[in-house]
DNA sequence: AAAAAAC
């Protein structure tokens, strides 16, 4: 039943983006709404009356069927929605109903699939064209990877007009990954890199280096000008060097990998290495020349896509498989070639198994959210994929890693899977220029909804992204706001796949600009336009804390962050405050007078009671913790330490910053003990 | 403590 719900492209929770028949209007619940001046503690001033939207809320009083989209048609115009663009109000003469039924979830074979099939002109070819797997990963071979390599020479294949509309939108779709974002900002991002042998940062997406199909679809793209991060990975790669990228997702990193691997496949065509196979073997082996590793099914959907379009019309056939969906449709996928394979850990391990896929063709590897990917425990599955399969070891290969931090564990990873890699330090799109405001407010618990329905009314315009802890919260705070009347949606681990994708959709084409989220959408995801992030309930973990905020604020555009905080809260209280001094924030004092409530008695007594500095955010610390001898001058001026680079010790590489200092050459598995902070003594935490 | 991720 669940099921034929959704393939109505609808779920209950999203029927219900306008009040339902038998309420009164979007406050039917007006009883629930406690004034500020009522509410239990101060810190929040007055709402601007009832109307940041006036009247009856954001809807007003639904028409007869309750379903009508103008509804939700902004009242002052189309400012209320910005970014929603096409999508932004429902289609004229529409509804929210009818707006989801057009919905075509993402990364599920859109154009191709259940709701578009029918539409296709008769005696259109669906081998050809259509992948037929309405599940995951099921888009086939829409127009990317559809050339070919014959006779040593790249022959792409033919333009199409439909393809191209599919893959790069509208001219100035501001759903589109490439729109909304403020190139002259982009220049301010500082970055840093250190090595051996640094290559000089390209200018300008050009031949040379780069190869003239992938430049083309770089156009189509809409990309006119390489971000910080893509001038130093591209000539990096190119240049046959492994990366370790400290970086986060609205840096334009995807394309910093995707660049550089594609221009030297569509140059050098596929790898050499003939398929080994059993003669007797039914199906074929995918062995796809390169992969990619991140942590959520989001993530690995959303470098898909972004794939297909540097891939399109080129011989390259990237594929994705996560899991959560149906198994079958991705191994027909694969089977119809995969050249560039975009996989969770554990959807990739159980292809593996089955026989499917071998990796001994892998040229690159790319582990993305790194430091992510261990958070989620998948370092087993990693280390599995990397080094104990049919995997080309670390000289055979280039690998790049990305993360947003770099604390021990990354580093571990990085001497185990690079080799005499290149240090990049991408600053943070934003946060050292102000661009995220962020605001802290005393909410008590029980306050948090009607102050919440402050923020919608005051902040009603753009995308809102509202953080819980828990998945249960999501689902009772989305309700709450449909209820509400507020066209909102949530994501979350337990709802399934089709629907979190058809969520992070309508919210990404400004069908419903409020998403309730878990940690699922923490990090990683790179939704354009989001205008105000909240922490309706704050992390304990005060890195999630600023990737979550990196929500907003990206590509060089502003952003607003508020996040509601009470005593509950104080175990981040002290690192709150760091981090809002750095981010050149205003302090509010109530957290001043908690931190000094919380300091003040046990000092560091009891586990992490009071602050500690020692965990601090060492564990973000942005910083190359090699040594170089010779002539190579670090980036990073106090990285002291050890550590042989290119000393002769056979890649024994292992400088720690700080005092530890471990010969890590030799063995391998010599990391154990307590390792003290990793930035190292004094260690100014600059991770961004 | 919760969330995420393979079946």
């Amino acid at each position: 039943m669940a099921e034929q719900l959704n393939m109505n492209g609808l779920s209950l929770k999203d029927s219900q983006h306008a009040p339902q028949p038998g309420q009164q209007n979007g406050f039917a619940e007006r009883s629930a709404y406690i004034p500020p001046h009522m509410r239990s503690a101060g810190g929040r001033p007055a709402p601007p009356g009832p109307g940041g939207f006036d009247g009856p809320a954001p809807g007003g009083p639904p028409p007869a069927n309750g379903l009508n989209g103008s509804a939700w048609a902004p009242q002052n115009g189309e400012s209320a929605y910005p970014g929603a663009g096409r999508g932004g109000a429902p289609p004229a003469g529409g509804n929210w109903n009818a707006g989801a039924q057009s919905f075509t979830p993402s990364g599920r074979g859109g154009g191709n699939n259940w709701d578009n099939s029918p539409q296709l002109p008769s005696g259109f070819n669906r081998n050809a064209y259509g992948a037929p797997g309405g599940g995951s990963g099921g888009r086939g071979n829409t127009g990317a990877g559809d050339g070919q390599w014959r006779d040593g020479k790249h022959v792409p294949g033919a333009p199409n007009p439909r393809v191209e509309r599919d893959l790069f939108g509208e001219p100035n779709d501001p759903s589109k990954a490439a729109s909304g974002i403020n190139f002259s900002n982009y220049d301010d991002i500082p970055v840093e890199a250190s090595g051996q042998g640094v290559p000089e940062p390209i200018l300008t997406f050009t031949n040379p280096p780069l190869d003239d199909h992938l430049i083309s679809n770089i156009e189509l793209a809409g990309y006119k000008v390489p971000t910080p991060v893509q001038k130093y990975s591209i000539p990096i790669v190119m240049g046959g060097r492994d990366l370790m990228a400290c970086a986060q997702t609205g840096s334009g990193k995807t394309g910093g990998f995707l660049f550089p691997i594609l221009s030297q496949a569509f140059q050098n065509g596929p790898s050499g290495a003939v398929p080994q196979q059993g003669g007797f073997q039914r199906q074929r082996k995918a062995m796809p020349t390169s992969l990619i590793l991140a942590p959520t099914r989001e993530l690995v959907s959303q470098i898909h896509e972004e794939a297909r379009k540097f891939c399109y019309r080129s011989w390259v056939r990237p594929c994705v498989v996560y899991g959560g969906a149906d198994i079958g449709s991705q191994l027909r996928q694969i089977e119809r070639g995969c050249d560039l394979l975009v996989a969770t850990p554990g959807r990739l391990v159980d292809l593996i198994e089955r026989g499917r896929i071998s990796l001994a063709n892998i040229k690159y590897l790319v582990l993305d959210e790194a430091d992510r990917m261990l958070d989620m425990g998948f370092e087993p599955q990693i280390r599995r994929i990397v080094e104990g399969e049919d995997m080309p070891r670390t000289d055979q290969r280039q690998t790049l890693m990305f993360s947003a931090t770099f604390p021990r564990d990354i580093q571990m990873l990085a001497r185990d899977f690079l080799r005499e890699y290149v240090f990049l330090s991408v600053g943070r799109v934003g946060s050292t220029s102000e661009n995220i405001t962020q605001k802290i407010e005393y909410v008590e618990d029980i306050d948090k909804r009607s102050v919440l329905l402050d923020i919608l009314h005051t902040h009603g315009a753009g995308l809102t992204l509202i953080f819980v802890e828990t998945k249960r919260m999501a689902d009772s705070l989305s309700d709450y706001l449909i209820n509400q009347g507020f066209p909102a949606t949530s994501i979350h681990g337990d709802r399934t796949q089709r629907e979190r994708e058809k969520a992070l959709e309508m919210f990404r084409n400004g069908r419903c600009p409020i998403l309730v989220a878990t940690a699922v959408a923490a990090r990683g995801l790179d939704i354009p336009n989001v205008k105000h992030v909240v922490n309706y309930d704050l992390p304990t973990d005060i890195d999630d804390y600023v990737h979550r905020i990196g929500r907003t604020g990206r590509a060089g555009n502003t952003g607003i962050s508020t996040a509601f905080f009470n005593r509950g809260n104080r175990g981040v209280v002290r690192d709150l405050i760091d981090l809002l001094k750095e981010a050149n924030q205003e302090v509010p004092g109530f957290l001043e007078s908690i931190a000094r409530e919380s300091s003040g008695f046990g000092g560091s007594g009891g586990g992490r009671g009071g602050r500690s500095g020692g965990r601090g955010r060492g564990s973000a610390a942005m910083k190359d913790v090699r040594s170089f001898g010779g002539g190579q001058r670090p980036a990073y001026a106090g990285s002291g330490g050890m550590g042989g680079y290119g000393g002769g010790s056979g890649g024994g590489y292992g400088g720690q910053s700080g005092g530890m200092g471990m010969g890590m050459g030799g063995g391998g598995g010599g990391y154990g003990g307590s390792y003290g902070n990793p930035t190292g003594p004094g260690g100014a935490s600059s991770w961004w």
